[in-house]
DNA sequence: TGGGATAACATGGGATTTTATGGGATACAA
DNA sequence: TTGTATCCCATAAAATCCCATGTTATCCCA
């Protein structure tokens, strides 16, 4: 599961140390793939990237393979998802390399934010971030019952 | 189930004993995770901790998983959630660190107080925890003067 | 039931390992 | 070659492991 908000740094190279729980995170999740590394995609709601383990990439695709074959709907995920993304391989110290178009897509220039959302995470440009959450706070005292309605126990 | 208070003692480094009942009761709850530790963010009540086993934040990714992907309400509780909160492994002694912004955010200086409060947990500074306690025997004070004043059968 | 023996717990501090990060060397492609 | 990507090693800071100790709680048997 990935926790925590981190920021790291974005070095001349273009490499970014992805955070040490992340990469636990990843690791402790079984996948069919043997892939060492996370997959990160343009996200589709505003200037950030959003990204999982190989693992996350492929309950999307089982999540897909339950739609009709043209479904629209299907082959829109797939475009903006499956082709977008990503593989980025760890180096040997548990960097990652962002291509320069996702960099630039997001507007990183020094510092890289990862947020965990739980089955995946997103990367923000810290200022950007700080734009976001403000307005986020808000909606969430607002949403708090949301989880008191859950059942312990419930779901997979 | 988390149950009773208990005040221990941070030391220079930053370090906490996890209540031994505390520690069963993660041990106790199966989860899929392999994490041997607690989870803490901070509240968006007031200046204190809530935390709990990995396995609390495990039912709310499924209750949230019930929401649309980009549904507003499910991203800021993701935020405030899990963006926001740690995961804290247990040393061999059954301790764990608590970073200095949770540390700030929490106004700890030296003596930590966990409250059980069942499926989960709050951490406070024993003081913030004492005037809270005023606060609302206060509260219930004047509140038996309004019970008072409502009691069926009493004229106006 | 008393009271010594034993185990569990909270806590301190030094030693060791992990992490994040920089930079050189090497392989690859255009 | 020239630019680009990957591998490897170095390092400082931070996090974690491990052992020691006093204290409290629990056990056990006469």
């Amino acid at each position: 599961m990935f926790l925590s908000t981190v920021t790291n740094s974005l070095d001349a190279k273009g490499r970014v140390s992805v955070p040490a729980d992340f990469r636990a995170t990843i690791s402790e999740t079984p996948s069919k793939s043997p892939f060492d590394g996370i997959v990160v995609w343009p996200s589709l709601d505003g200037n950030y990237l959003e990204g999982g383990g190989i693992s996350l990439l492929e309950d999307f695709q089982n999540s897909l393979d339950q739609r009709e074959h043209y479904d629209a709907e299907r082959s829109a995920l797939q475009y903006m998802i499956f082709a977008s993304s990503r593989q980025l391989a760890f180096d040997g110290g548990g960097r990652v390399s962002l291509p320069k178009d996702l960099h630039e897509y997001a507007g990183l220039n020094g510092k890289v934010t990862f947020v965990g959302l739980g089955r995946r995470f997103e990367i923000w440009s810290p200022k950007a971030l700080e734009d976001r959450k403000d307005g986020l706070l808000a909606l969430a005292r607002e949403s708090r019952h949301l989880l008191k309605t859950v059942k312990p126990g419930e779901g997979s």
